[in-house]
Formats: structure tokens, C-alpha cells, sequence
DNA sequence: CTACATGCAAAGGGTTTGCACGACA
DNA sequence: TGTCGTGCAAACCCTTTGCATGTAG
């Protein structure tokens, strides 16, 4: 469920790098937030992470978790499950299909795939539990959404 | 992006049937939630559904907006893109992935698969638009919540 | 030393709940 | 007619923001 020591000091350090480069400053609850999440694998929510990061940083305030979150996640050094800051949304869709989600305007395309489908689950993933769903999704970016972008900016 | 008028009849009908056996009540406005979310296929959330409700029915509520979703979710008559009542989790693992989710306790785990990873990805997606990532989710019950479940009950 | 980050507290926004009235079966 | 559903409003989160203090570079 750990990464090994080596991997989570390896991690931290590109993280050092990345966040200096970014002319972001490396403050010590910075690294305890980052090193949170990397020393844990199992995909913590912002309470689970304020919790670790106290035991160490008791002082430490949650909505700096939040800021360093996004931080992170701006830079690439973290990603979420899902797409961040959303909303649950709903399916009346009961045929087998997948999704297609633009990240920036977040919107959800439905498509069709046999061959998604029929995705071969790996021995490994049957010995986390039983297996009810299988889902394909894609992220990328919508044409609208490109459009907008590519506009001349001010 | 809209259901013909027949299939959503057709769903329409066995709604009510699903929501008569279930010995709940098929009221006006949960007839009309539930055909807000048939007749658009984007996915919409709460607000949005609320809304286009409230062009039918001027005075429904959010809140009954609510209570009827996941009333439709527990009868199965709905999904939703993601776990429902989720909040963010944060994942700093840069390898190509992908995970098991168990829909009970909310825990997910990374797996590995090349067969995942290299997914073809039919022609129409890239009529959505340009894409940047392609993740398999699994959902199920994990091995810990089965155990918890099976236990003879009060 | 200076600009940026932090912690605190208060505000904000989405979701849930209690209660009296109203409507399906 | 009885029971369950609805609408309203208040409560309840989780998340964001403004501001004075602290600190990395």
C-alpha cells in the first residue's frame, strides 16, 4: 500500500524541482502535503490528507490543503480521480457505453466500443473483490472548447 | 443528443412500473425528473436537471430534486458518471493506470494492464475531440465490504 | 528585505433535514 | 381516508476568500 522509501525521496525531490522552476516557493507544509499523498497510495480525499499532514505539521491549517491541492495539480505533479471541482452527474443511459469528458467544460459524450466492452480484467484486480462494471473513460478536449481557446488572446 | 420520442416513452413506462412495484408513489414530479434526465443525453447535474423541470413545473424543489435522484439511483433506473456523493481524491501515481472502485466503501486501488493502456479508440470519439487520456474504471464490491455484508444480518 | 505563503475566521455554495401541508393509491 | 411525497426554510456540511502575520528566497 507504501511506496518505497527510495521511490516517495525520488518523488520529493522532482517535486522540489518542479515547484521551484515554477517560481513557487518549496515551504515545509508544501512538502509534508505532497509527501502525504505520495507515501500513500490509496487515493486520500483533503480531511484524509489535513489528518496525515497534522501529525506532523499540527499547526497546519486545511484550506492551505486545499490551496496546495490545486497547486499541485496545476502543475502536473498530482491528478484527481475524476474530474476536479465537479458535480455528480447523471445516466439514464442502460446500455453498455463510455465516456468521452472534455476537461475544460467538463462535458460528458457517451460512445459505444465491443471492444471496450469486452476489456480483459486482469487476475490481480480479482483478488481486490468482485467485479460489477467496467467503464472506458476518456479525457481530452472538446472541439468547442478548442475553439475557444485557440481564439487570439488579449 | 436526444432519445427519440419512442425510446423515451418506452423508458418512461417502465419506470413506472420499477417505481409502482418498488411500492413508491409515481408522482408528477418524479415522472418529470426522471424524463428531464431520458430526454437529454449530456449528463446533466442536479441544477440543470432542476431546471429544466422547473420549465413543466414552476414550483418543484431542489430538494425534491434530490430525494428523487437518488431514489431513481437506489432503484437502479439511473448511474452516475463517478461515485455518487463523492468527494475529490488526489492520486500522485504518474504511472499509466488504472482502478478498482468499490461502490460501497469508496476505496480505490491502481491496477496495471498493457491490454488497457493500448485501447483502440473508435473513430466518432475523435469527432468529440482531442484526446489526452484513456483510463479503465472498475467497479465492484471489495473483498473487506463483501465480508461486512455477508454477516447475518438483525 | 520583499514578496509570497500561512492561519484564522467568516463567507459562500451545494446538499440535507424537519415539519406542516398536499396528493397519490 | 391514510400514508407517503412535496415545498419551504433552516441547518449542515465542504470549500473558498480576505486579511494580518509569518517566512522562504
Amino acid at each position: 500500500m507504501q511506496n518505497s522509501t527510495d521511490e516517495v525521496q525520488q518523488k520529493v525531490e522532482y517535486f522540489s524541482t518542479v515547484v521551484r522552476d515554477a517560481g513557487v516557493k518549496v515551504t515545509h507544509q508544501r512538502l509534508e502535503i505532497f509527501r502525504e499523498i505520495v507515501t500513500h497510495s490509496g487515493h486520500p480525499d483533503v480531511e484524509t490528507i489535513h489528518q496525515g499532514v497534522r501529525q506532523r505539521i499540527p499547526t497546519v491549517s486545511l484550506d492551505t490543503v486545499y490551496r496546495t491541492l490545486w497547486m499541485l495539480l496545476d502543475l502536473g505533479l498530482i491528478a484527481t480521480l475524476g474530474s476536479p471541482r465537479e458535480r455528480t452527474r447523471f445516466d439514464a443511459n442502460t446500455r453498455p457505453h463510455h465516456h468521452f469528458i472534455c476537461k475544460r467544460c467538463g462535458i460528458a459524450r457517451d460512445f459505444y466500443s465491443v471492444e471496450c466492452d469486452q476489456i480483459t480484467i486482469p487476475p490481480e484486480v480479482h483478488t481486490m473483490g468482485s467485479v460489477e462494471k467496467t467503464q472506458v473513460e476518456i479525457q481530452g478536449v472538446c472541439h468547442q472548447c478548442n475553439k475557444v481557446n485557440s481564439l487570439p488572446s488579449k
